[in-house]
Parts: structure tokens; sequence; C-alpha cells
DNA sequence: AAGAAGTCTTGACGACTGTCCAGAAGTGCC
DNA sequence: GGCACTTCTGGACAGTCGTCAAGACTTCTT
């Protein structure tokens, strides 16, 4: 009897929780979209609500106030974002093929994602003044540059020879590349996707001795 | 009498020209040092005029709007941020002094010069949102790809083998480097200026054949 | 059926924003 | 000194912002 109470509250429970969960991100996904378009400096509560299907109102039910909501969004672009090219890294058979498929990935989400891209860079360089968003935007970098390094040490696997350089500078590197893609691409030059695609080409393979 | 009420007048005028130019470069001097506190987003224009010696209202006697205002700081941002490195080159005598005195212009701007170099990728990325800034934003991004390419191409100069890169893509090699840096050393990292000093000496004798 | 709990809307609040303007203060000329 | 012009101040404006709370609506429990 007890027990099944106790499950039936916990039934109950977990689904209002799940509920609850699934309407923070439902609001946080309308509030990605709103900030990858208009920035974080023009973006307002208001604003993030008429692009979902509800009133101002209860972003505050569902969230203390903007910098937790804000903080939520920036977890949750973390979370689709890191695996994206792991995927690439254990099909790769050959160095060859996962150089191209790196480079042809990379080139793919500039396509694709430019706008939640220049996002992710705004939401970074509001951390270097407001202090609120730091501690994740340096996990979610941190995640990037393991990222990119599991790349790099892959490729230099497959070829034979190590990397010449840190995980932090190769990050530094691709990174720099993919964000001057970036301006290019969203002030309108049509050959920044396959410029960066050369780009990521010829610039994996420099960062390995003998490649 | 009319040559001498001409001269006087354009005496005047000119003066009172120079003024105006001199109390604008003055204003956005101050709005500079604020945006750069606080970044793009925070930034009013009361702020702006409370760091300054006058009241809020006077910038919209020396600046139609607010946009005008930001523009006309960017382009002074520019002036002094480009010419920076060109004394290293033309006093560089050999491929080794040019390479170390570059990478330690770079550490040495990151130490001094973190605050305004954040508000210039802040508003660098605001240019994707808004199309205000963007010409201007573009236009120093590209002084900064020729400033780089100049120190790319005169290190291979004295090396004696053609560069192995792109002017863009070399610069957005560096861009990536220092933008990683700036993010750990206004977080604390206090081995980021040197950490980029190596960096930058490495990529940069990687950057040209047999180097 | 009725109440309890959860969810959402609406309107209000104080603070802050960019902009504008009337007038004070300063400056140089006769 | 008085006059024309530039420069500057401080307040007012309409709008937007984040936040909050009172109440309506929905959903679940008993």
């Amino acid at each position: 009897m007890t027990q099944t109470a106790g499950k039936s509250r916990d039934r109950i429970s977990r689904r209002q929780v799940d509920k609850f969960a699934e309407r923070r991100a439902q609001l946080a996904a309308s509030a990605l979209q709103t900030l990858s378009e208009l920035g974080y400096a023009r973006t307002s509560l208001r604003e993030i609500a008429q692009n979902s299907e509800f009133s101002h109102g209860v972003l505050h039910y569902y969230f203390r106030d903007k910098v937790e909501l804000i903080t939520y969004c920036v977890r949750q672009y973390k979370a689709e974002c890191v695996t994206r090219y792991d995927q690439i890294i254990v099909t790769a058979g050959s160095a060859e093929e996962l150089k191209q498929g790196f480079a042809a990935a990379m080139a793919d989400t500039l396509r694709e994602e430019a706008t939640m891209h220049r996002l992710w860079y705004d939401l970074r360089n509001q951390s270097l003044f407001e202090e609120s968003f730091r501690e994740d935007v340096l996990d979610i970098d941190q995640s990037l540059e393991r990222m990119i390094w599991r790349v790099v040490s892959h490729f230099a696997e497959l070829v034979g020879s190590p990397p010449v350089l840190s995980p932090p500078v190769a990050y530094a590197l691709f990174d720099g590349l993919f964000q001057q893609a970036l301006l290019r691409y969203l002030t309108g030059r049509d050959t920044a996707a396959d410029d960066l695609r050369k780009g990521v080409e010829h610039l994996l393979g420099q960062l390995v001795v003998d490649a």
C-alpha cells in the first residue's frame, strides 16, 4: 500500500519533473533560436516568448531569471554541438579519408549552422565581460578542444607520425579558421565554405610531421 | 579685405572644425574605455558620458546617434591598432629576430591591451548580427590580415623559402591563437601570454617550407 | 463532484534606454 | 559692455527591459 502509493507518487512526481524539464528544453530551444537571430545584446525575454507559443510571463515560471535561462541555453547548445564530429573519427579508415571527412564536416557545419555558431562566438565573448556564463563557456570550449584533439591525434595515428603541437594550439588554429570562414560566409562570400574545407585539409596535413 | 575676411573665416572655421574633431575624438576615447570595460551589450550613452567629463546630452551634439558614435569608435580603434607591428618588421635583421620580436610583441599586446581586444572581438561579432558596423569591421579585419601577411611574407623572405599558405589562412591561424590566449589570459591563467609567445614562434616557423 | 496542484496569461512596477530640446554657460567679435 | 555663435547641461519624452504577482485555466487526486 505504502509501496504503491509511494510508487504512484514517484511516478507522478517524475512525470511532472519530466514535463517540467521538457518545457524548459522547449523554451530554451526558442531562446536559442531567437539568440542566434538577434544576438545576445538585442535578445529580450519578450522576444524569446514571442518566438515560442507561450507568453512572456511563463519564462519566470521555468527559469529563475534571464541568467539561468541563458546558462541553460548554453548547456543545451553544447549537448548537440560537441558530439558532431565523433562519428567521422570512428568511421574513417585511412588518414586521407579522415582528413577529407573532417574538412567536409566543418564546411557543412558552416553552411548549415552558421547562425548558431555566430551565437556561440557571441556568448563566448560575453563571458569575457560577464562572469555569469564563464564557467559553462569554458567547459564547452574545453570539450571542443578535446574533440579537435581526438581528430588530430587519430589522424596522426593513421599517418604514423606524432602531432607537432599541443591540443590548445591545435584547437586555436582550427577555431581561427572556422571563425574567419564564418565571417566571410555570413557576409555573403559564397566560396567561404569551400575555402574552409581546403584550409582545414591543408592545416590538418601540416599538423603531423612528414605528412 | 574679402581675402582677409575670408582667411579669417576659414581660420576660425578650421579652428572650430578642429576643436569639433578633437572633442569627437575625446568622447570616442571615453566611449572606447567604457566599451572595453562593459562590452557592447551593456554600454549605454549615459555610462559613456559618466566616463567622460561631460553630461550625457553632449553626445548628441557631436554624434548623430549611437551608431555613429560607435562607428567612429571602431575607426579610431583601428588607427592605433593596425600599425602596431610594422615597426618590428622593418627593424628585424634576421628571420630568428623577426620571429622572436613578433611573438614577443603579440604577447605584450595580450598583456597590455587585453580589454581593448576583447572589445574588438565583441564588435566584430556584433557585425555578424547588425549590419551597421559591418563595413568598418571588415575593413579593419582586412588591415589586420595584411599586417599579418607583411610579417609572414617578410619572414619567408628572410628564410629564403616561400610561405605555404594564403594571407587569409595565415591571418585566421594567428587570430585564433590570439583569441584563445585572450580567453585564457582574461580568465586568470598567468601562463597565457608566454604560451602565446611560444605558440606564435612555433606557428611562424611552420608557415614556410623547410624552416 | 470538488478541491488541490500545476500551468499559463495578463497587466503592472520601477529602472533604464536613446533621443530630443529649452535654456544656461562659455567664447570671441564689434 | 553687448551681441552672435558655439558648446554644454539637465530634464523630459516614449519606449523597452527584467521581474513579479494576482488570477484564470488545466490537470490530477480523492
